[in-house]
RNA sequence: GGGAGUGUGCCCGAGUGGCUAAAGGGGACGGGCUGUAAACCCGUUGGCUAUGCCUACCAUGGUUCGAAUCCAUGCGCUCCCA
C-alpha cells in the first residue's frame, strides 16, 4: 500500500456506509473513526499513552492555537507535533480558519488572505492560504486542512455562496502551495444547508485540484453543526458525501453527538471530531447506553454502579458513578479527567462497532438498533 | 459580680425606619456545552388556593401610618475587668 491511499474494506449494500483504512506516515486509521482533539497539542487531561489505551487512532491539533503558542518554529524545533507532545499515531491539524471566524477577530478579509487579531494578546497577524500551508507544514501532522471560510446558521445565501468561492480558491492555493510527501492535504465542502451550493463547492474543488495539477487525499466536510436542528444537516449531507470521490476519506468537522455519528456514518461518513465528548466530560456528563448522565445530580450519590454497565472501558471496570460524581461535585480534577477517558472511548468504540457492522453487511439493523435504544433519544 | 459587643434565610454575611421576601458569597438543586479563549457558563433556592396573600431577620412587649432596622425586658453567644 503506498501512502494515503483509501482501502475500502466493504461497502454497506443498502446504506452508504463503508469501512476503510486510510495510510498515513504514521499508520493506518480504520473508519468510521472518531478523532479525538487536542486543540494545543494535547487531549485534555489524557495521556498519550491513554489515548492508546482508549484505542484513539488520530488526534486533532489546531494550527490557530499552536501557531500563536508556543508557535510553529518552537514546534518545528522539537522535530514535530509527534515528537513534541509524544504520540507517535496520527495526526490532524485544522487550519485554524474556524477560530478567526468563529472569534470573531477577523480585522479584514480580501481576495489575497485575511487579518485577524490575536485571542491572546491582541497582537495583528495576516495569514494567507500559503502562509497557513507554511504553518502547518512546520507542525508536520499527517493530515492537514486548507484554510477555509466556514460560516454560521442561519446565514444569507450569498454569504455562504462567498464562503464557497473563497474557500474553494483558497483550496487551490493551498493545494499549490503545499510541498510535504508525507503530509495529506483535504479539501474543505462548504455550502451551509444548501445542497446546490454544496454540489458547486464539490465542483470548485474538483476544479481547484485539477489547476494544481494534484488531488486532495481526503476531504472535509464543514460548515455543518453550526447551529441549525440535526435534521437540517440530513436533508443535505448524504448527497454531500456521495457526490465525493468514493475512494477517497470524508471527513465530517465538528460532530461529535452519538446519534448523529451513527447517522452519518450510514450516509458515507468517515472520520469525525468534536470536543463534545471532552468537553461535557470536564463540565460532569458522561455519554452511556442509557443516554446522557449529568454526574452532578443527586441521583447518583449512592450509586454504587459503572457509568455505563454495558461498557468495558478501563474507567468502568474500576470506579462508580457514585465516586465520579463526589469527585465532580468537590472539582477534583481526576473527575474530568476519567469522564474524558470514558467518553472518548465511547465514540471510539462505537465507531468501532459501526465498522464491524459494515464489515458483516448489517448496517441497516445496526443503525435501527442504534435508534432505537434508549441512548438514541438523549443525544 | 461589673463593663462592652453581638444575635439576619441551610451556612457565612450586608442592611440600621418605608424603594426588603431581605445585597453578596458559599452550599444545595437543576440546565447547557458540537473543526476547544470552556476543569466553564446560566438558572432556581420561605410557603401558598399565586399579577395577590401568608409567614419571616433570637423571644416577648412597646414606639410609629409603617420596624430586620428605634425602645424595654428576657435568653444565647463573644471579649474585657474582678
Amino acid at each position: 500500500m503506498t501512502l494515503f491511499d483509501f482501502e475500502i474494506d466493504a461497502l454497506d449494500s443498502r446504506t452508504s456506509a463503508r469501512a476503510g483504512r486510510f495510510h498515513t506516515a504514521h499508520g493506518v486509521i480504520q473508519t468510521p473513526m472518531f478523532m479525538p482533539v487536542g486543540t494545543r497539542a494535547t487531549v485534555k487531561g489524557i495521556t498519550p499513552d491513554h489515548l492508546e489505551d482508549l484505542g484513539a487512532q488520530i488526534i486533532l491539533a489546531n494550527a490557530y492555537h499552536l501557531y500563536l503558542r508556543p508557535g510553529a518554529d518552537i514546534i518545528a524545533a522539537a522535530g514535530g507535533l509527534h515528537t513534541f507532545m509524544g504520540w507517535d499515531h496520527p495526526i490532524l491539524t485544522d487550519s485554524g480558519g474556524f477560530q478567526i471566524f468563529s472569534l470573531a477577530n477577523t480585522l479584514s478579509l480580501d481576495a489575497d488572505g485575511l487579518e485577524f487579531v490575536s485571542i491572546i494578546d491582541g497582537s495583528r497577524h495576516r495569514w494567507t492560504p500559503e502562509s497557513n500551508m507554511d504553518i502547518q507544514q512546520k507542525l508536520g501532522a499527517d493530515i492537514v486542512m486548507q484554510l477555509d471560510q466556514c460560516i454560521g446558521y442561519p446565514a444569507e445565501r450569498e454569504q455562504i455562496e462567498q464562503a464557497v468561492l473563497l474557500s474553494a480558491d483558497w483550496a487551490r492555493r493551498c493545494r499549490q502551495a503545499h510541498t510535504r510527501s508525507d503530509q495529506a492535504l483535504f479539501g474543505i465542502v462548504q455550502g451551509g444547508m444548501e445542497i446546490d451550493l454544496r454540489l458547486r463547492s464539490i465542483e470548485l474543488l474538483h476544479e481547484a485540484e485539477e489547476t494544481a495539477g494534484c488531488g486532495f487525499e481526503g476531504f472535509g466536510i464543514g460548515g455543518y453543526s453550526v447551529g441549525e436542528p440535526h435534521e437540517v444537516m440530513f436533508e443535505t449531507l448524504g448527497e454531500v458525501a456521495s457526490a465525493l470521490p468514493l475512494r477517497k476519506p470524508r471527513y465530517l468537522m465538528g460532530v461529535g453527538n452519538p446519534t448523529t455519528l451513527v447517522r452519518a456514518v450510514g450516509s458515507g461518513i468517515d472520520l469525525f471530531d468534536c470536543v463534545l465528548p471532552t468537553r461535557t466530560a470536564r463540565m460532569g456528563t458522561a455519554f452511556s447506553s442509557e443516554g446522557r448522565l449529568n454526574l452532578r445530580n443527586a441521583r447518583f450519590s449512592l450509586d454504587f454502579t459503572p457509568l455505563d454497565p454495558a461498557c468495558t472501558c478501563p474507567v468502568c471496570q474500576n470506579y462508580t458513578r457514585a465516586y465520579i460524581r463526589h469527585l465532580v461535585v468537590q472539582k477534583e480534577m481526576l473527575g474530568g479527567i476519567l469522564l474524558s477517558q470514558h467518553n472518548l472511548y465511547y465514540l471510539i468504540n462505537l465507531m468501532n462497532c459501526a465498522r464491524e457492522a459494515v464489515l458483516e453487511g448489517r448496517y441497516t439493523e445496526f443503525e435501527a438498533e442504534w435508534m432505537n435504544s434508549s441512548a438514541a433519544h438523549d443525544y
